[in-house]
DNA sequence: CAGTCAAAAATTTGATCATATTCTGCTCGC
DNA sequence: GCGAGCAGAATATGATCAAATTTTTGACTG
């Protein structure tokens, strides 16, 4: 797979073409987050800049930065992993989770118009049908679609950054839940968020997001304690 | 300035040359946080690799993790600067800057022990004279390393890491507040937290940081108004 | 004739790569 | 088992190309 150099797309309208090393970011970043690459693997730089066909410096770049969003660990040695979750990371992980997010969604709840909610609808809409259909891949990735969406209506673009980032750490975990459990018995805490969105519903905007939290950290924790 | 490549100190332990790009990074880290490098200051690549004496790969990656960590910030072009507080995100930071140092405190209050208070007695000590003297690096760097050791022994490593790397953000406003009001009314909170720390009080602790980072805080807030 | 704006050259800086070097872990023979 | 050497992978450099900024220059107008 060869990456393009372009500097307008076929219409003729100038795309901005990505710098490689952003390009190599979001893929490694994507394949991270959605559990692509699994927990424990090791990534080389090598490796990757032969599969997408660029050189090492943007890879290394890319890693560099990946490693600092904690989506990628680096091992005393020169070895570079997808972390592994353990009880303890997890329960830091809800923590901060249940602060940040129940806060982006109070804020958000300001700020919602009736278009947003529709869109948000739509989103989920397609994701509870991801669910039925066992869509594995479609679901993590609309329901990450769907809580970014949420938290970039708050208006406070530091703490959806930090929420974001977190995200990174758990996602490869939630693909080895879905992969165990399949979609089945996901309950949707979703529709009690809407509801609240659409009534301008503070305080139940982050009750609600609060609860979607917990529920997914547990079935991650369900997942963590059999593997003990 | 050159750096050295050593693999054995002149005593002869071997001590474990750490990496350039590590080098740069701690480098450049630290001169954010103490704000010897200004907001709105611009980096260069080039400029860093000349005066550390390193090619500039390593600075490269050095870079692109510090604009992960939100120390620098990538702006459309190519540019690199030392981002600039602004209200908004100076909210932001305080919102969850409480959140997660009040936790930490809570957790580090768990895990005291009398040797753990005299260790950080010392290094408050230490920040008193440098306030006293008028000292603002000495200051910036003790007050920064005195939260760093109190979170340190909350064993929450993934909470500790969120906490340090908001430091990076008003770090080097912190500076400006100090180049403009001197040390002289800086209200200290610590003995607060002191006495809640030896004493196993977790919520009292919790009540000191939390006092101490709004106060922090609403100094940046105050220069930022001026500013306006 | 002077001032201003714009175009173009020059310089600075960033992006990428190819390559040399060093380090790590592993294997094979003793 | 244990140590030397080998394969592979990471680190680091400098060269090269491209993009952006700055400076220079020149023409046109008032």
């Amino acid at each position: 797979m060869k990456l393009v150099k372009n500097t307008a797309d076929q219409a003729g309208v100038p795309i901005r073409s990505l710098p490689v090393h952003e390009q190599v970011y979001q893929d490694l970043r994507s394949r991270i987050l959605f559990g692509e690459t699994a927990p424990g693997q090791a990534v080389t730089i090598q490796g990757l800049a032969d599969a997408l066909g660029a050189g090492m410096t943007p890879v290394r770049e890319a890693i560099r930065r990946l490693i600092s969003d904690g989506a990628l660990l680096f091992q005393g040695n020169r070895r570079v992993i997808v972390p592994t979750l353990d009880i303890a990371a997890l329960e830091q992980l809800v923590f901060i989770r249940k602060s940040i997010e129940s806060e982006l969604a109070r804020r958000a709840a300001r700020h919602v118009g009736p278009e947003f909610v529709d869109r948000l609808s739509e989103i989920d809409a397609a994701l509870d049908a991801a669910i039925s259909q066992g869509d594995v891949p479609g679901y993590l990735r609309l329901n990450y679609q769907f809580h970014m969406a949420l938290y970039a209506q708050a208006k406070a673009p530091i703490m959806a950054e930090q929420a974001d980032r977190l995200w990174l750490r758990f996602g490869p975990s939630l693909r080895v839940v879905c992969g165990r459990f399949g979609t089945q018995n996901l309950p949707d805490r979703h529709k009690d968020l809407l509801s609240a969105l659409a009534a301008g519903d503070e305080e139940g905007a982050a009750v609600a997001v609060t609860q979607d939290v917990i529920q997914g950290m547990e079935q991650i924790a369900a997942v963590l304690e059999i593997r003990e």
